[in-house]
DNA sequence: ACCTGAACACCGTTCAAGT
DNA sequence: ACCTGAACACCGTTCAAGT
């Protein structure tokens, strides 16, 4: 049933394609194909059906998009705000976040860019995050930032996963700026004996940075 | 000279196009067009020129994108690295170099997406940044995090500038995630106190954040 | 050297026609 | 309801032909 068939018009007896079939077709796609090449049409061609049949299961190009950042997000749990301590429950959060996002890399150039749509898992999740903080002491007008910015931190961390490892056209850069090409090796280096990427190394540094940031910040607004 | 005289095929005796006015045309049509209309014919036109006429003077379309992030990390200045604390220089830069991507903001999403090419004003600013560290106690091994964590903050916050204002799917939020609504509506009445919107609210506590925590980690690292 | 015009291989999406 | 095929208005880029 492979090349020397092709489908006749018409409805087929059995459906084809369904949703959740071209979301696993896309995601397969942008691992491949990357940013570039993530069209509907080697899409639909990846599926084994001509383009116009995807329009029957999804409106347009954004929401397959849209759906793959609502699978991540269901790809990882919210969990431990209820039974630790805001600061302990925040870590796993953000590392599943940012791991959910550098499981797929080329997935989040397109996720990046795309205004959220209203997919309810990701509100449900933030509103477990935002109500455990709140309850254990951080003022409502402080919520909003402290959260966004743990996530524009996520967020260009996960896009940090994309840039190529010896992006800094490694020649001029010895000779030109000698020091931060002694630091990008050490950081190889380091990264190397832990087993981890340099990016993972920098996203532990800086969830480390803002955690201890952020309790003390509360600390200040407890004693004044 | 306006509609009614279509250029003629042939070398004009005047060039009609430079690099540089590629480049104005780029900002303007992405301040206009946004992320989806930006192309080579729709700059071309703003342009008044046919589309392979680009191509004289730049090498493909990421050249442009890439000229654009040139140009907008020359726009803003390393400054003070040799006369204040790293702690205090730190804050005019960051906020100079998310405030560069705020100018232009739908300008952030073509960038965020596109490897770095091999602009040396890139690399020369950044090595003043790694040497002034290091002279001032980091040790080299950290540097490197420190920084791109930063960075990862100052994008991830570039592109929350994106997000539009009500993104949050507003009658739906203030149901189902009450808190989330009420954090929100917070953090736009204290930007509206202080004239400035959400995104830079959440920018200044987040940087506070990193700094305050980078401090500690310094002291540590000194006690140690 | 630097423009136009024609051409190529792509896009996303719509719509009629088929079953 | 769910597919194909034709069609439309777009892309980025190449290349010959003009001056």
């Amino acid at each position: 049933m492979s090349a020397a068939s092709p489908r006749r018009a018409g409805r087929p007896k059995q459906a084809i394609l369904t949703r959740d079939l071209i979301i696993d077709g896309a995601f397969e796609l942008s691992k491949e194909a990357g940013t570039e090449g993530f069209s509907m049409k080697q899409l639909a061609k990846r599926l084994g059906v001509q383009p116009p049949a995807l329009y029957n299961h999804v409106a347009n190009r954004n929401e397959v998009v849209n759906a793959m950042r609502e699978r991540i997000a269901l790809s990882f749990q919210v969990d431990h705000f209820d039974d630790l301590p805001w600061y302990d429950a925040l870590v796993p959060w953000a590392w599943a976040y940012r791991n959910a996002f550098a499981a797929h890399p080329q997935t989040i150039a397109l996720l990046a860019i795309l205004p959220l749509g209203d997919e309810e898992v990701v509100f449900l999740n933030y509103e477990v995050i935002f109500s455990a903080l709140r309850r254990q002491g951080w003022p409502v007008s402080e919520l909003a930032s402290v959260v966004i910015a743990l996530e524009s931190f996520i967020i260009g961390s996960a896009l940090d996963v994309l840039a190529p490892e010896d992006n800094q056209a490694p020649g001029a850069l010895a000779d030109r700026a000698p020091t931060m090409h002694a630091a990008l090796e050490a950081r190889k280096a380091t990264a190397k004996a832990e087993g981890a990427t340099a990016a993972d190394v920098t996203f532990d540094v800086g969830l480390r940075l803002l955690i201890d940031g952020l309790r003390n910040r509360l600390e200040q607004f407890e004693s004044s």
